[in-house]
DNA sequence: GTCTATAGATTGATAGAC
DNA sequence: GTCTATCAATCTATAGAC
């Protein structure tokens, strides 16, 4: 029990605020406000505001390669692994509902502001992009895989917009269940290929 | 030729900025610079920035109750008044891929702020829902129209988010020809029934 | 109806004591 | 490493002259 040091807790704070409010509308004080640090003392952390998101980004980096790998220590057939990335969007449905997809708010959020980060922010996408595309890939179809895997990115973009606009359950449990039929066909011929 | 009132000028000027860099990063300053006049003048039109954003999206709904008409008067049979619908994401390729959707991202960024105004930019959704509502009921699937309309305004809101973030053509085209494909069993089963 | 001037709050960021 | 005090800029909004 070492303790999370100092720098941890602000990265770990932003990060949510960041999710929560937006990255503009999460102000030094609000950060502040729940490290329990005073708003000087950020900047011996970091020296600007674009440094923290930096540092929460590369977080969530780091965070969805964790959970990619276990994904693939979990499952050993591709379809499977799939599913496991379709079945996000019912795992996080409560945070969903209320703030939308993190990867794909934050990625509209910089566009519009036009800010430097941007490519970095649509890095947290091309993790997801190109893990499924190598489960395509094994599942027979290295022709158009990048295709569905950008396809799947899509709906499920699209599904966590909607279900935060609408807060509707049965909607997000319908859209999943059906990008998992629509995943059936590729199924079938990966185990026969 | 009148010519449009100031308040006009505000509003079209506040809409063209919130759709460009979200409502939260547009000022006052912004607009006021845009329509060319002093801060200071606003507040004889608008009380509060607040205001002025239910007049944008006030606008926004008449705007689009007009395309839907539009869709309606052009095409007699759903199947093709929805493919109107698809071909949104075409047209407004270029804006799309700078800024996003319209509706999507400021629904989006109003749920973060927890805005008050977040209702009103629902119903922008809600037109384009229950317009393509009627037109899947047009086509003799009364007990799923709803279903399928949240189904395709769900895919073309991802693909739009997916657009702006990768700013992708090829990706662009190709998944409205696929929300095409997947309306055709449905526009079938409507000239058979 | 438009302007200038300015209030009052908050923002990101800095300086320096402890 | 953390704090207080503060700066300069920006924001929404107001007051009042013209």
């Amino acid at each position: 029990m070492t303790g999370r040091s100092t720098r941890e807790h602000i990265v770990a704070a932003a990060d949510r605020l960041i999710y929560r409010k937006g990255y503009q509308s999460t102000s030094f004080s609000d950060i502040a406000g729940a490290v329990r640090i005073s708003r000087g003392n950020f900047y011996h952390h970091f020296r600007t505001k674009d440094e923290i998101l930096e540092s929460v980004i590369a977080a969530r980096l780091a965070a969805t390669q964790q959970i990619l790998a276990n994904w693939e220590a979990e499952s050993e057939h591709p379809a499977d692994r799939i599913r496991s990335f379709t079945h996000l969007l019912l795992a996080n449905r409560t945070k969903i509902k209320r703030y939308g997809c993190p990867v794909g708010t934050l990625c509209t959020e910089l566009a519009k502001l036009g800010h430097g980060s941007r490519a970095e922010a649509n890095q947290l996408l091309s993790l997801f992009r190109d893990w499924l595309r190598r489960q395509f890939v094994r599942l027979g179809r290295e022709r158009d895989a990048d295709e569905l895997a950008l396809h799947l990115l899509a709906r499920s973009q699209g599904v966590a917009t909607l279900a935060n606009a609408l807060r509707d359950d049965a909607f997000l449990e319908r859209e999943v269940a059906q990008m998992c039929d629509w995943l059936k066909p590729y199924e079938k011929a990966g185990r026969d290929g």
